[in-house]
DNA sequence: CAAATTTGACCACT
DNA sequence: AGTGGTCAAATTTG
C-alpha cells in the first residue's frame, strides 16, 4: 500500500470530518445569542479550508492552498482515528477511494501530492537565536525570474530524493512587498530519515538570509516529525503549570496503550490548558493518546462529556518552535464545544527518529 | 574529489 | 506563445 495514498485519505477523512464538527458548532452559533460575528466567520473559515483541503487532495481543487497564519493548515499531521460518522474506518472504504484515487491521479501524481505556504520572516535584528531550516535538508535545482516579482524564486528538492526516494519539495519567493518575508511552498511529504535541526551549509542567497529568522509558523513537514515523534515517545513539560489556577488544570496524563514505549518514556503530565477550554466551561480531567499511532487524545471533562482531541499546541525543546494544530473534537457521546488543545508538549529529544513503521 | 549550486535549455500546461 | 517547473552540464565549494 502507498503511504501517500494512506496518507492522503487519512487526511481527506479528517478534513470532511473537521467540516461536518464545524458545521454543526456554526449551527449552534447561529441559535446562539452569545455568538459573534468573529466566532461565525472563524467557523466558516475552517469549513472552507476543510472543503479547499478535501477538494485538493482529490485533485479537483487545482490552487495553491494559503494556510492563514492564525490557522495553520491541519492536514497531513492528522491521522484521522475516526470515520465521519464516528465509527472505526473501514479498510473496505479505504481501498475503494484508494482505487478510485489512483484510477484519477496515475498521470497526475506530482499534481495530487498536497501543497501548503508557510511565510518565514528574517529579524536580523531581533538576534533571534532559532533552527535556520525546517528540519528537512535540501538541494537547490533551480531558480527562476518569476512575471512581475521583483525577487527569482528558487527549487529545492530533498536531498535523499534518489537514496530514498523522497520526493518532498519547496520553493522559496521572496516577498514583493516586504523583502523580510519569504513564501515557502510545499509540495509532497518526507518520507526520508534524514530530519534535521541542524542547519545545512547556506550557499544560495536565499539561505544566507535564513540566518537568524524566525519562523511562524513552523513548517508541516517539521510538525510531521514531530508528531511522529509523539507518538513514539512523549513527555509534557510542565513548566508553565504555576501560571493556571490550579483547579481549572487538574490534569493527569495516563497512557491508555502499552505499544511503542518503554516505561521509561511514559511521562505524561498536564502542564497548561487552552483558554479556550476553560472558558467555555470544559475542564479536562483526563488526557491520553488514544494509540500510539494516533495524534488523538481521548478526553473526558468536568461535565461527563467524552471524545477526542487533537494536540492544539506543540513545543518542541530544542527548537523552540510552537506547532499550532487546530483541535479536531470528534465525539464519542455529545460533542466538546470549542478548542480545547495541550500547550508546551515536551517531546524528548533523546528520541531517535528510527521507526520503520512510519516510513514503509 | 564529491557534493552542492548555478544557469541555460527543455518541457508541460494554459 | 508565454510562463513556471525541472533537468542537467558547468561551475563552485568544502
Amino acid at each position: 500500500m502507498d503511504c501517500a495514498s494512506n496518507w492522503e485519505y487519512e487526511t481527506l477523512i479528517n478534513e470532511l470530518t473537521q467540516g461536518i464538527e464545524h458545521t454543526k458548532q456554526l449551527r449552534e452559533h447561529f441559535h446562539s445569542t452569545a455568538s459573534t460575528f468573529e466566532n461565525q466567520e472563524l467557523l466558516l473559515q475552517k469549513i472552507f479550508s476543510s472543503y479547499e483541503q478535501s477538494l485538493l487532495i482529490l485533485n479537483w481543487g487545482g490552487s495553491t492552498v494559503q494556510s492563514p497564519p492564525a490557522l495553520p493548515p491541519s492536514t497531513g499531521v492528522i491521522e484521522s482515528s475516526v470515520s465521519i460518522d464516528g465509527s472505526p474506518k473501514s479498510d473496505d472504504k479505504k481501498r475503494s477511494f484508494q482505487d478510485h484515487h489512483e484510477l484519477i491521479n496515475i498521470s497526475k501524481k506530482r499534481k495530487s501530492q498536497p501543497t501548503w505556504t508557510e511565510q518565514v520572516k528574517v529579524s536580523a535584528e531581533s538576534g533571534f537565536e532559532g533552527p535556520t531550516d525546517d528540519g528537512y535538508s535540501w538541494r537547490k535545482y533551480g531558480q527562476k525570474d518569476i512575471l512581475r516579482a521583483k525577487y527569482p524564486r528558487s527549487y529545492y528538492r530533498c536531498t535523499y530524493r534518489h537514496m530514498q526516494n523522497c520526493w518532498a519539495t519547496k520553493q522559496v519567493q521572496r516577498s514583493d512587498d516586504d523583502p523580510t518575508v519569504f513564501d515557502i511552498t510545499y509540495r509532497g511529504t518526507h518520507n526520508c530519515h534524514h530530519a534535521t535541526y541542524s542547519a545545512p551549509q547556506p550557499t544560495s542567497p536565499e539561505k544566507h538570509e535564513f540566518k537568524n529568522q524566525a519562523v511562524y509558523p513552523t513548517g508541516q513537514q517539521y510538525s510531521n516529525q514531530v508528531l511522529m515523534n509523539l507518538r513514539a515517545n512523549l513527555r509534557v513539560n510542565t513548566n508553565d503549570l504555576d501560571k493556571n489556577d490550579p483547579a481549572a488544570c487538574h490534569f493527569s496524563f495516563v497512557p491508555t496503550f502499552s505499544s511503542g514505549m518503554t516505561d521509561d518514556n511514559r511521562h505524561f503530565q498536564i502542564s497548561h490548558v487552552d483558554d479556550n477550554l476553560i472558558g467555555s466551561g470544559y475542564s479536562p480531567s483526563f488526557v491520553s493518546p488514544t494509540t500510539p499511532e494516533s495524534n488523538y487524545f481521548s478526553v473526558s471533562s468536568s461535565s461527563q462529556m467524552n471524545g477526542y482531541g487533537m494536540v492544539h499546541n506543540l513545543h518542541h525543546s530544542e527548537s523552540d518552535l510552537t506547532d499550532i494544530f487546530s483541535a479536531n473534537t470528534s465525539t464519542t457521546s455529545s460533542p466538546i464545544v470549542g478548542d480545547f488543545s495541550l500547550d508546551h508538549l515536551e517531546l524528548d529529544p533523546n528520541f531517535l527518529f528510527d521507526n520503520p513503521k512510519f516510513f514503509s
